[in-house]
DNA sequence: TGCCAAAGTGAGTGATTCTAACATATGTAA
DNA sequence: TTACATATGTTAGAATCACTCACTTTGGCA
């Protein structure tokens, strides 16, 4: 009982009672999200997953929806740095590195639908959770400035927020209608490359590239 | 105990033993749904509400994702009226019309918050409920007709098909965000209606009005 | 070394989902 | 009208879960 390598995809236990429990519960939560849906989840099989008693999550959470707001928090950050590194992928200022934010959103929604849908669909809590609001904005400002540039105009200027949005419903909503596989006559024959780039541009005002 | 007139919002307790027990389980989970979020309801609260025993809603549904599967079926039938009248209120291929089916979903949304999330954050036997399936590719049927009368081609037109998922995915992510209240920055400024003419318009390549 | 706080355990409470066995009302056929 | 089959309800109970409390163990620190 010393040792206990095969506990789920957790890199290893690290030591009976020192273990850094909390990352290893977002982790497992993590997991169970994605396998059995956001609300097929329970501390306890999360706890049992990570070779711990029921009651030892609450040592680092408050609540159910707090672990929840763990794990939504991590993947948040997790979804900001990919639309960063995917902006960043691309000259500053081309309308490529706007399409590729966009593309780094649904790309995430496919890989972790289940986290995905977690972020967005949590509502527990929500209004006393200002991390998770403010991450969520930092969130949009990536958009933002991706968009202001490509722009020429500052982040701060109403158009560019406007554009900024719409730019984000859009992949927004691609994205969730891509993971619910509604309609996937049309979204599976989609390039979404090409569709990003479309739309980006459309929105944006540009050229579009054929 | 003959009649209980204050039973939640359900118009009237019908009868002792025969009632439509169904219809008014599905009334209680769709507002339990609505007031404590799509996770924060229970079988048990919604038979309460009903005024009957705690087992007696699985003589009418199989499971509890049952009863929630109920609550989206009828929740789509709305949806999809409340998109076809929009449609109707304008003339038949007007870009007014496309917008008016646009705003019509972003309008339940809004007034239905919990429900729209849960219609589209089911995930728990989502595959084996081939109404839902086919309830929901009948709503973006409505778009395909919308967007084809406006285009003036047939709906199989695979042009028209992608206009309109494209169309629907800015929609569905601006009601996401809408009711996420997630950068409330941008879409607290926006009149809805104007923005989606514009949208509808840019994407089905029409001139935009000003 | 001795003490304190952090971190984990085990048992227990109340609520939940769902099943099983039983009771009652409704509709149909003799 | 009576008798049966079925739909619809009930109570009781098993299994699980969220969460709390009292207790124990461990690591850090003066």
């Amino acid at each position: 009982m010393t040792e206990d390598p095969a506990a789920s995809t957790a890199p290893a236990r690290a030591a009976y009672h020192h273990g850094d429990l909390r990352a290893q519960l977002i982790a497992a939560v993590r997991e169970l999200v994605e396998t059995h849906g956001p609300d097929g989840f329970s501390v306890a099989e999360a706890a049992r997953r990570a070779g711990v008693s029921s009651a030892a999550p609450y040592k680092h959470f408050k609540d159910r929806p707090a672990i929840l707001r763990g794990v939504v928090s991590e993947a948040m950050d997790r979804l900001r740095a990919a639309m960063e590194a995917g902006a960043a992928s691309y000259p500053a200022g081309s309308i490529e590195a706007v399409a590729a934010v966009g593309r780094a959103y649904v790309s995430f929604a496919r890989a972790e639908p289940g986290v995905f849908r977690l972020v967005f669909g949590l509502t527990e809590g929500h209004e006393t959770a200002p991390d998770l609001q403010s991450k969520g904005e930092r969130c949009f400002g990536v958009v933002v400035r991706a968009a202001a540039a490509c722009l020429g105009l500052p982040p701060e200027n109403s158009d560019v927020q406007a554009r900024a949005y719409m730019l984000w419903s859009f992949v927004h909503g691609h994205s969730f209608l891509t993971i619910d596989k509604k309609s996937n006559v049309a979204s599976d024959r989609i390039d979404d490359w090409f569709y990003l780039l479309t739309v980006s541009g459309a929105i944006l005002g540009l050229p579009i590239r054929r």
